[in-house]
RNA sequence: GCACUCGUAGCUCAGGUGGAUAGAGCGUUGGCCUCCGAAGCCAAAGGCCACAGGUUCGAGUCCUGUCGAGUGCACCA
């Protein structure tokens, strides 16, 4: 147990001592100018709960709390408790101890990219790869099983008109233009076209033939495509859901039979919907003006609303009945597996069936994604509902302007992840010249241009709008991944000087209790990741780890540059006494790997040197 | 019209379940390489936390209303 939940369980104690069993005591941390350590305002509760004042409780209580080990003292400061810790006792322990997450436990299923089958990714989907992969890194690190699902939508009709426009124009892959891009010029001259009304029957065509399951191979190429950018990026994916598979293995009919089963369910025989099946969702969607949502139309037909929620009851593993096949291996060579008609049933139930599901879809889709999640609660499954998690972000705009792929309104995710390593390569010649022309040197560029992407694309919080502008996505200074890879490598190359000099750098002949209270700041940062982590997993957002990350970076530069009141430097390991020296060394090396590991969560890999 | 999201420094954003004097980055101004990497650090300036009420010992945080911005409201996909 980490020291913060000992203190609150030591507070709570003595709060039950002085007559108020019940008290939840929040520990934090003090403020910069305050004394102390770690503090709690639970006086003020216990005041309320049994009359008196605050102050007086607060010293009663730090009369009466029993210190953890590792706690120095307590003090009570005006209603206020605050704890110091021993300094060389917490560094010494944060060090020599990893990060101890409290293991979760379930599986998760995340789904993201879910881009159309018919044009490159775009910008604005960078950003819903970005927030899924990082999140599925975090519940990972967490502990919970988690599982990859990105939806291919291949009977819809925007893969239908790239199709259809390559035939109509004629139009044939030169082999060399990425086939995305390409597929995605026909899409764009197909809407500018003034003709294009008179089009549709081709169009409508080449829908059937999707269905039916006749292009999957025209389809496959987009979908290989994309998985070159998404791979690029850092994202890593367990499963591809086909929408033709899952209409095909008769999804909408069992998640129908099972709705059937609900009282919220229907087929009013008068009325505006006489003859559709609807569902009333106003138990689980107050204040809408209408409570009903048509899942099946009269003419027998489905919405598209009940393929969605046919999809997430298997995610859910309500049912089954997909088939499924590898599909290619990623960079890692680890399998990306495919629902496929020739595929193999899941015997083994190792896809679906899913504790959490976690869909990251853009917050255009909220109030379907609401349907979809209240369905199971039309079910009766409500605690499957309370696990069904929309991860809402605000879509991209780009300078301004709403993106879209129809319009060609847009950056492709291509040319950004090139320009940002172009930048970060020129960056480098004028920093570090010396690097620059090393065969490394490709590669770094390639770490700190996708670096920056990615975290630019999540250091907010997701509900925050966001626009699009080269200087700001691709900034290399202030709160960018650089900075974070920077302070990284520098922590390397402080272990690198000690390990030439012979000295040790994992703690051997330490003197801890020589250390100074910017080293004990510098350990209470690392201290923190595993609250970080659970935090995130709470929020099911990304950005909390992001500010982490500036914490970690910010500390340790502002410890390295740390100076006396005679403006000397103060944390020069090379040259700080023996054991002061082993100590730091081997308190960079821990600061190190929690760079190492926090910088893993949001997918940002640290270059071998800047 | 109804619903959802948002409104914090000139700009872009952080601010666990309400707690001590609201923090970063960019930009501006001024400092710091005889010192393990200056893509760095330190300092200054910049705030009626949109506005008005309310709950509370205590509100940027919770509630109500107003204003402003964005998004969504089909037997479409």
């Amino acid at each position: 147990m980490d020291l913060k939940a000992q203190l609150k369980l030591a507070v709570e104690a003595a709060a039950a001592q002085l007559g108020a069993p019940d008290t939840d005591a929040a520990i934090q941390e003090t403020p910069p100018s305050k004394a102390g350590d770690y503090g709690t305002p639970a006086a003020f509760l216990i005041a309320k709960a049994l009359g008196g004042n605050p102050a007086q409780i607060a010293a009663q209580l730090a009369a009466a709390v029993q210190l953890p080990a590792g706690i120095q003292k307590v003090e009570a400061a005006g209603p206020f408790l605050n704890f110091f810790v021993n300094r060389g006792e917490f560094v010494r322990n944060v060090v020599e101890n990893p990060a101890q997450i409290e293991a979760r436990v379930g599986k998760v299923v995340i789904e993201h990219t879910s881009v159309n089958p018919n044009k490159e990714l775009h910008v604005g989907h960078l950003r819903n790869v970005v927030l899924g992969d990082s999140m599925a890194r975090i519940f990972r690190a967490a502990g919970h099983t988690v599982e990859v699902q990105n939806y291919i939508d291949d009977t819809g009709r925007q893969a239908a008109e790239s199709i259809f426009a390559v035939n109509h124009y004629g139009l044939t892959w030169d082999g060399v233009q990425k086939y995305d891009r390409w597929l995605g010029e026909g899409y764009v001259r197909l809407n500018a076209d003034p003709q294009k009304a008179a089009l549709e029957p081709g169009i409508a065509e080449i829908m059937h033939k999707l269905e039916a399951g006749e292009l999957r191979e025209e389809v496959e190429k987009v979908v290989h495509a994309h998985l070159h950018t998404c791979f690029r990026l850092g994202a890593r994916y367990d499963l591809l859901n086909w929408e033709s598979d899952v209409v095909g293995s008769g999804f909408l009919t069992e998640a129908m039979n099972i709705l059937k089963n609900s009282p919220y369910t229907s087929r009013p025989t008068e009325g505006k919907y006489v003859g559709a099946f609807v569902m009333d969702v106003s138990e689980f969607m107050p204040g809408l003006e209408e409570p009903n949502v048509v899942l099946i139309r009269t003419d027998g037909t489905a919405m598209y609303a009940a393929k969605d929620i046919g999809y997430q009851f298997w995610k859910f593993g309500l049912f089954e009945g997909m088939k499924f096949k590898p599909f290619i291996t990623d960079p890692e060579g680890h399998t990306v597996w495919t629902s496929a008609p020739d595929g193999q049933p899941d015997v083994e139930r190792r896809f679906g069936h899913a504790q959490e599901v976690i869909n990251v879809i853009d917050s255009r889709q909220d109030h379907p994604q609401t349907v979809v999640r209240s369905s199971l609660g039309v079910a009766g499954e409500q605690e499957k509902k309370e696990r069904s998690i929309h991860l809402s972000y605000a879509f991209v705009t780009l300078e301004g302007q709403t993106i879209s792929g129809r319009k060609g309104i847009a950056v492709s995710a291509d040319d950004a992840m090139d320009e940002a390593e172009k930048r970060a390569l020129k960056l480098l010649a004028e920093i570090n010249e010396a690097l620059a022309v090393t065969p490394e040197a490709p590669e770094i560029a390639r770490r700190i241009g996708i670096g920056a992407i990615r975290f630019a694309m999540l250091k907010a919080e997701p509900t925050r709008q966001i626009d699009f502008r080269w200087d700001q996505a691709l900034a290399l200074n202030g709160d960018t991944a650089p900075y974070l890879q920077y302070a990284a490598v520098r922590s390397s190359s402080i272990l690198r000087k000690g390990q030439e000099a012979g000295y040790a750098i994992d703690g051997t002949g330490a003197d801890w209790d020589a250390l100074l209270d910017v080293d004990l700041t510098l350990a209470k940062i690392v201290a923190k990741l595993p609250e970080v982590v659970a935090q995130s997993v709470r929020v099911h957002s990304p950005h909390v780890v992001a500010a982490y990350a500036l914490d970690l970076a910010t500390s340790l530069n502002a410890w390295y540059n740390a100076r006396d009141k005679a403006g000397k430097p103060l944390t020069n390991v090379l040259q700080s006494p023996e054991g002061v020296r082993e100590a730091r060394y081997a308190l960079v090396a821990r600061l190190r790997r929690a760079f190492e590991e926090t910088l893993d969560l949001i997918g940002i890999e640290v270059p071998s040197a800047m």
